[in-house]
DNA sequence: CCTCATGGCTATTGACGTTAGCCATATTGG
DNA sequence: CCAATATGGCTAACGTCAATAGCCATGAGG
């Protein structure tokens, strides 16, 4: 290749990365990426289409790690019930520890950012294994969209600080998929 | 007052909300919705701090509205259970209604965007008379965070179309709202 | 009638995404 | 060993947008 390169794609996907979780998802410009990577911000579309893309690499990045944690969660379990609550407890710790990855990733995107179906698929698995376990194939889907609605919809609230109104919110978190597992197993 | 008014702050605001709702949120400009009031772009600044203000105008009316729905749909019940689950019909009506609004209202919001305090206080009210009915008012707010996270979840999961894995939203919908209920009366 | 507070306007600035077009370089094929 | 070429980076520039500065016109109140 000609003109050694001075960085890489998944460097810019990481400085990116870096940047949303240090100053917020509307600190990630062309610039400060740049910056970051060593180069300046018209090289970056030799390695991107635009920004919006950018983005969507970040949300596919982030969304990767998180299935890594939903499926250790799930394998920790011996027990569909447990299983789900433990899936859901593991999707809240990862967004305390990356709230504005976490955001980015979840919340909503521009067409141009949206993440590739497959992708989804696999890191909505292991709710919809949970569910299916507890509720029969049957319902599985409806279950695992109630509990994943609840869950991102709650955490949603939680990294806004929707909360102010009084009231410790992990164990309002507990009380919610508590409340949501026992329901499922009743049926 | 010198010189006549050409438009007035209420004004300004359905102009705005009309735009959200016919472009989206991204479409909502300063000029766009000066030239809608016949005006041009800086003398908006007269009436409105900026445009994160004018998004919180645009969230307080759209809040309001809302409210009275809710306020309406319990009024509708004769009954907790019922009342609960008129409440979230109403909500996804709503925001079938005025997707674009609604997601603006009930999305992630700068700090500037914010609406009041108070108004959150009153339009989450009808939802925490609902779950005090049914579960007490101790775990009343638990219940109502849990019931509103799972609604506002799956209403922005539909509105931003990520329910592409076959099967019918609603139904989904009635689902979860039934699930939640009993499991709430169950308590 | 004169004053002045006020609303609107033009011009401008600064940030940002993005494109155009040039230059330098390393690899490849003769 | 050398030239051709493909490629990555750069500067310059444009268009859009929010926001500010400063001027002008107007109409209500003394």
């Amino acid at each position: 290749m000609p003109t050694p390169e001075r960085t890489t794609l998944p460097a810019v996907v990481a400085a990116a990365r870096a940047i949303v979780e240090e100053h917020g998802s509307e600190g990630l410009t062309m610039q400060a990426v740049a910056q970051r990577v060593g180069v300046r911000a018209p090289s970056l579309y030799k390695r991107v289409a635009s920004r919006d893309a950018l983005v969507g690499l970040v949300v596919e990045s982030t969304l990767t790690d998180l299935t890594l944690e939903l499926e250790a969660a799930e394998r920790g379990a011996d027990e569909p019930r447990a299983a789900l609550v433990a899936i859901a407890q593991a999707l809240r710790t990862f967004a305390l520890a990356h709230p504005a990855c976490y955001a980015v990733a979840l919340g909503p995107l521009p067409a141009a950012s949206r993440p590739a179906h497959e992708l989804l698929v696999t890191s909505s698995a292991p709710v919809l294994r949970a569910t299916s376990a507890v509720v029969g194939s049957a319902d599985a889907l409806a279950a695992a969209r109630t509990v994943t609605a609840w869950a991102t919809g709650f955490l949603a609230m939680e990294l806004s600080g929707a909360f102010r109104l009084g009231g410790e919110v992990g164990p309002a978190f507990d009380y919610g998929i508590a409340l949501l597992a026992d329901a499922l197993a009743a049926r």
